[in-house]
DNA sequence: AGCACGCCGACT
DNA sequence: GTCGGCGTGCTC
């Protein structure tokens, strides 16, 4: 035993540097106590000042000089520590993506959180009930109490639909099981339900238990929240349900992220973002359209919120239920019963929705070439306006058309900054880069030849739009009035607010025809749709990435779940339900597993030529990008890194495959050059250990002189697109 | 990643 | 004469 305690301790904390810097590990502060990891504390760092969390020493702890050592500035007080739990995902996030501890941990605290003193924290912690409160806040605080003393007065949760025998089976297996589960479920088959009664099993088990439930987009947020919220506020009171997404203001995400790191919130939803919420009391965890590609973070830390989910459920023993009507192949496989790392539920049957509309395929190797929509589909689309049915088309290109022409000396609308064509955008009369973000006018002439007659190729939604309401100039509804075109795609929708007013006039049937892009397609509930149409979706059959029949089948089959929803209003006198599709391959097996709704036999067949390509899920990957001035440089810094390897020994039993590094599919973005190269193996922990010992291999690379032009560089692990 | 420091071109 | 471009180097 020392006879004099030490006046100060070692602290590690990390904070938000990249991997790569010299600081991308844990750094060492001195402070007069002891803080336990899992602790916000307020650290110096150059000039700055910066928000850190208290870690634990790092294994290969090199020793500082203790000398040398800054002091912590301030420790947040009154903020309980993150959990072991929260720690532990952080850093398997960090090693298992390739980035720094501090930029994972600090990217899953609320922004708001980064710029605040220890003051003014404490002091949002303590709400200063003997302060006088501003009428507003006075006003505010008394409806909150009353709304919380309601469930006192009238503790009885509202009553409660009787469960489908399907959904019944599946809740209790669910209960008897520890999971995790792929509820397979055909949309309008009630998975919220199962995912409701689930949560409330939980919460009502354990008074501390909490629940996270998460969906792909910002926009399916609100009414997910109104469900849960009508469910379990009455319950649990006012707080017990909170939304984190990035849409929300700092201070909302603020509030929201206390209320679940103090267990006030009982349910989280949110975004692929609150899978790094501090949940103490976590129990479920839900993950519904688990397919869907915004779970994977495509900037940043490129990390797969659903992946991290699975990871995070077993380490803190809470169940997992990931839930499709489209499971992605990698799910599907590992709850196929002969894997059974998943147990896999289904739920075949739609309640209170219409039969699955009919598939009609348009042969357009038949059709009058040109027009883009069909004859047939054209008189469909009429009928419907005229019986005063809503038909949705599909067509995953906004713009009016994606590229200008000159047919007399081939000029094209090319972006000066990027290998891509600029979209010629009508109504604002622009051409704009949809990859670098260049706008201008449109020209009068062609720029090269001064021909007046530019052509617009191809068709976006705003031509769309424009054709429709030519083509259906004439036709009327029941009520007398002539049909109404509505559009809903990210241009339309820039401004806040604007996609519920649109989706409003699509609910009160203003609009007859909805012509939008795949946002439309995802989640809303288009209760009088009796036709959709998918009018040019061959373009995914193309597609290099091996991906691609997997995200058209499953675009297809979202958009299929749109029509028809409402049973009672289609079976009256009302149109079936149609899907329509215009293909020039309506062979092709995407087309003929839709017909029949089969998503089982797609999935096997895709399953089976993954297999024998050896790709996901057989086969794990990682992508490491380039970017520089010339495509040479990025390529030859791709090709050095590959020698480095090789020099390294860093592979010697040669289980992971190096491919030759390529150019991007779209080669150059805002002047800036892209090359990637693509990693495979077998062994996903053989993939692990070498990109870890890759990543100083990498930096090194960097660092020489040779490599001067490398802009930056990154790794992908699990890419989601190549 | 920030941020400072530092060394060269067109503006008040 | 300075404002500001971004190249280089450092941060416990």
């Amino acid at each position: 035993m020392p006879e004099q305690a030490p006046t100060f301790h070692v602290v590690h904390v990390a904070v938000h540097t990249p991997v790569h810097s010299g600081v991308g590990t844990p750094l060492s502060y001195i402070h007069s106590t002891d803080v336990p990891a899992g602790t916000l504390v307020r650290v110096p760092l150059g000039t700055r000042h910066l928000l850190g969390v208290v870690w634990a020493a790092p294994k290969d702890a090199t020793p500082v000089d203790t000398a040398k050592l800054r002091p912590i500035e301030a420790v947040m007080e009154g903020l309980e520590p993150m959990n072991g739990h929260w720690q532990r995902l952080v850093s398997f996030a960090a090693r298992y993506y390739q980035r720094s501890v501090g930029e994972i941990a600090m990217a899953g605290l609320p922004p708001a959180l980064r710029d605040m003193t220890a003051e003014q924290l404490a002091k949002r912690m303590q709400p200063p009930k003997t302060k006088k409160l501003s009428k507003k806040a006075a006003a505010a605080l008394e409806a909150t109490a009353h709304e919380t003393a309601a469930p006192a007065a009238a503790p009885a949760p509202p009553a409660l639909i009787a469960l489908s025998a399907e959904q019944q089976s599946v809740c209790s297996q669910i209960a008897q099981n520890s999971g995790p589960f792929l509820l397979y479920g055909s949309t309008g088959s009630g998975k919220t339900e199962v995912y409701m009664r689930v949560v409330q099993q939980a919460l009502d088990a354990d008074p501390q238990a909490q629940a996270l439930v998460m969906v792909p987009e910002i926009n399916l947020t609100p009414q997910l929240q109104e469900r849960f919220e009508a469910r379990f506020t009455p319950m649990y009171g006012a707080q017990a349900v909170v939304s984190m997404h990035s849409g929300m203001t700092d201070v909302q995400r603020l509030k929201s992220w206390l209320a679940a790191h103090t267990g006030q919130a009982r349910i989280v939803l949110g975004t692929r973002m609150s899978v790094f919420a501090s949940l103490p009391g976590l129990k479920v965890i839900v993950v519904d359209e688990e397919h869907d590609p915004s779970y994977k973070q495509q900037e940043g830390a490129r990390y797969s919120a659903r992946d991290l989910a699975l990871w995070r459920g077993h380490d803190c023993g809470a169940q997992v239920i990931l839930g499709s009507a489209t499971p992605s192949l990698e799910s599907w496989h590992a709850s196929n019963p002969a894997v059974g790392r998943y147990l896999r539920l289904h739920m075949p049957s739609r309640i209170g929705a219409g039969a699955l509309p009919r598939l009609r395929m348009v042969d357009m190797t038949q059709q009058p070439k040109k027009a883009v929509f069909s004859p047939p589909l054209l008189a469909a689309i009429t009928e419907r306006v005229q019986k005063g049915e809503q038909s949705l088309i599909l067509l995953n290109r906004r713009g009016f058309a994606p590229v200008l022409f000159c047919a007399d000396c081939n000029w094209k609308s090319d972006c000066p900054h990027c290998s891509a064509h600029q979209v010629f955008h009508k109504g604002d009369r622009t051409l704009r880069c949809h990859h670098c973000g260049d706008t201008r006018r449109v020209p009068h002439a062609c720029p090269e030849c001064g021909n007046p007659d530019i052509l617009p190729l191809g068709k976006g939604t705003e031509q769309l739009e424009e054709e429709l309401e030519r083509l259906l100039r004439n036709v009327q509804r029941p009520d007398g009035k002539p049909a109404h075109i509505g559009r809903i795609d990210a241009d339309t929708t820039k401004h806040k607010g604007a996609l519920e007013e649109q989706l409003a006039l699509v609910h009160s049937g203003e609009v007859d025809v909805l012509v939008g892009t795949q946002m439309v397609a995802k989640g809303h509930d288009f209760r009088r749709i009796t036709l959709v149409a998918a009018v040019q979706p061959d373009g995914a059959l193309f597609s290099s990435d091996f991906r691609a029949p997997e995200r058209l089948f499953c675009l297809l089959m979202q958009a299929a779940g749109r029509a028809g929803r409402d049973a009672s209003y289609v079976s009256d006198q009302g149109s079936h339900p149609e899907m329509w599709v215009q293909s020039f391959d309506p062979q092709h097996m995407v087309y003929q597993a839709l017909r029949h709704h089969d998503y089982p036999s797609f999935a096997q067949q895709q399953l089976r030529e993954r297999q024998d390509a050896g790709m996901p899920p057989f086969a794990f990957q990682a992508l490491v990008r380039a970017d520089a001035k010339t495509q040479e440089a990025a390529q030859a810094f791709l090709r050095a890194a590959t020698d480095a390897a090789q020099q390294g020994q860093l592979n010697p039993a040669g289980d992971v495959f190096l491919y030759p590094p390529i150019p991007m599919t779209v080669q150059r973005v805002a002047n800036v050059e892209r090359a990637q190269m693509l990693l495979e193996t077998t062994d996903r922990r053989a993939l692990q250990r070498f990109l870890h010992a890759w990543q100083p291999w990498l930096h090194w690379v960097r660092g020489q002189p040779q490599h001067k032009g490398i802009v930056r560089w990154l790794v992908d692990v699990d890419p989601l697109a190549l």
